[in-house]
DNA sequence: ACGTCACCTTACCAATTGGTCAGGACCCCT
DNA sequence: AGGGGTCCTGACCAATTGGTAAGGTGACGT
């Protein structure tokens, strides 16, 4: 019974590692020793440090997917649009390292990433209907929903997480900032879109 | 007088395998392999591979930031903007290691990018004053420069190098696309900015 | 009492890593 | 001819890596 609870934190632990050290930078000495626990346990749990990622991967977007469909669900137009990046937002700050992960991914491409596509190609799909659907409707700009996308997960991606950035510009990655940054940039894409 | 040859060679090939693999991937012995050289006169070159690293980003940024400067020179308001975008976007095409290593960089943080950093200090500087003029003349919308910079930078970093994003909403990463994204883009910040 | 199963550990390993050390080849200057 | 500098290499190394094999421990059903 307590077993199974360490699986959990095993999970926990590398998706925070992983997210924000990074696949290479992770050894399974070090994941073992910040969980209080030989190496070999995390080998018992998922056969290699591949199926551990595999598991994270699985877990950490499919509950991102689910956070942004939730948030979006019921709403149309605008409103729909600042739902769901105030929810990206909300991740950015309380658990970087979720975002974090999806970044690794993207950055390892291969299988990792084919693995993250199959997860959120629901997500995207609902997302590129939606936009669509408001540009038909004439409550958006009309341009293509495919780039518009590319453009967005960018933006959120890159305002919400790149802290180096932030700081080069003079930034500091307060919470108050996040929020003025957050605030920003919906105007900034309502500016864009409307 | 050849000998200084191999040195640049070197920074040539680190540039590439950093700027597409990233630093934990890329070892010693492969770039040596790449080069058809022992890794020990990678080390005699630069005394081990944290030197080289720092020379690589000491190269590659400071070109990234006179291409920057250079588009910019002589011209003001949105051709500006557009003209420096367009410098950016040549990059990420024909050389999109560039980029990589500038993100590979940020995602390293701690020194690296601290390196980084001094290097677009003055770019980002000009910048800053820029959109400050340009805000106050009236011929940008009133926002925070630097949240304006950041959104900038993210989305223009996004949308030339993600491929892996880029594949995911079904964008295939072709030549003519890249064109096309550069297009839609510019419209997209002008809508924005305007 | 006994087997067994889930869970975790110790002991160990082969491969890879960045890096050191001691040359070797070549060129130039005297 | 010979000394010294530049450039490159082979031999070697300690540390770290992911992974294997085998053993221990306790709970539980019979």
């Amino acid at each position: 019974m307590a077993g199974s609870d360490t699986r959990e934190r095993i999970l926990a632990e590398a998706l925070d590692a992983f997210g924000t050290r990074g696949f290479d930078a992770v050894s399974l000495d070090d994941l073992a020793e910040e969980l209080g626990v030989r190496k070999q346990t995390i080998l018992y749990h998922f056969g290699s440090k591949a199926e551990l990622f595999a598991a994270v991967i699985d877990t950490a977007v499919v509950e991102l997917g689910e956070a942004m469909v939730e948030a979006g669900r019921g709403r149309t137009g605008w409103p729909a649009v600042e739902s769901v990046i105030n929810a990206v937002f909300r991740i950015a700050v309380r658990q970087p390292e979720r975002l974090g992960l999806l970044r690794e991914v993207t950055r390892l491409g291969g299988e990792w990433s084919d693995r993250v596509r199959q997860s959120l190609a629901p997500v995207i799909e609902r997302a590129r209907l939606f936009l669509t659907l408001e540009m038909r409707r004439g409550n958006m700009r009309q341009t293509d929903p495919n780039l518009l996308l590319v453009s967005t997960y960018s933006t959120v991606m890159g305002v919400a997480t790149e802290v180096e950035v932030l700081r080069a510009v003079g930034i500091e990655p307060t919470l108050r900032e996040a929020v003025r940054r957050r605030r920003e940039l919906l105007r900034f894409l309502e500016a864009a879109l409307r």
